[in-house]
DNA sequence: GCAGATGTTTTGCCGC
DNA sequence: GCGGCAAAACATCTGC
């Protein structure tokens, strides 16, 4: 396909991007993978905290049972947890609870 | 190959394996694929039991939890809560268990 | 618990489960753990002939890396494969293959 | 903190946090929170550039396929300036890189 | 609305 | 014992 001229639709089609279309695409791209590197960043720091609390003497993977649980909605855990307990008694082990 | 005739070691190197050190290499590299190809279909089959009861209506999340308590042994089921409680006391947020 | 009476769902609910639904539970999570005992047993075989071929000179690392390329050949071709059939369907004559 | 008398361990144990140790606790877990905000923060960025992107009529799919190939390239050329980086160690002329 | 796919997080394992 | 690595669980998103 050639130059598409005016009139031509705006929207892509599948057998080839206009130049705009291209330079759209991959400032998107860009974008995307700036952002990706600043996530990576972030969660580069998360560990690095987890790191000096577990050099600190905390046991790391308790500390994620909590954030799990200080995250969670309170009316979504004690539902969870009125499930568990009943699962638990119907088994005949709620003594695991 | 060249012949290593008798007198050569019996243990593989690092440069060429004999041919009966290749045949072995490969027998035991098929017996265990064939004992992944197992472990894929056992793990195939518990997945099929999750689904029959989440078709019945259970909660299959709680009911890895259940297996999970299930599995784990009592005495170190009571220290994880134990540091848990400790550390949740220190936050301020042991309503949260 | 005893019979819920007439009119009461069969479907579990999240107060308490009827006996019918804890034995069907029950049930079902020692089909459970009886497969996780199956698919650990498989490990075990697996674990055992990556010592006997340490045993025998190989390097399991190395080991680990063939089994990762078979396996990758083996997907790619059934990648293809389904590909192939795809298309054969497209066409009307997936009674070929 | 409260003193716990001579002798006392400086590293937190399993019975109960003193307050330095609490503290320290509290300040690392709001500090992972706060960071885990900005991790959201940045996806919550990344999926409205796709989904200006999927407006604009390009394909999602295609472009995370895309994203993909690029990574793949960058991390090569990472792996390919790693081994440069070492052999120039190994030949003692690490500084004309 | 959910089955299926993808990506992320967590867990368990192996070698050091 | 721990740090990296593979497997599994989990959450998320998409297409039917």
């Amino acid at each position: 396909m050639t130059a598409r001229g005016p009139g031509s639709e705006p929207i892509p089609n599948h057998d080839v991007l206009n130049q705009a279309a291209g330079g759209r695409l991959l400032s998107g791209i860009e974008r995307i993978e700036r952002l990706e590197e600043d996530r990576l960043a972030v969660m580069a720091d998360k560990k690095e905290v987890f790191a000096e609390l577990k050099g600190e003497g905390f046991d790391v993977k308790t500390i994620r049972k909590l954030l799990a649980l200080r995250k969670k909605d309170k009316a979504k855990l004690q539902e969870e947890n009125a499930i568990l307990q009943t699962y638990a008694i119907a088994l005949g082990c709620e003594d695991l609870i």
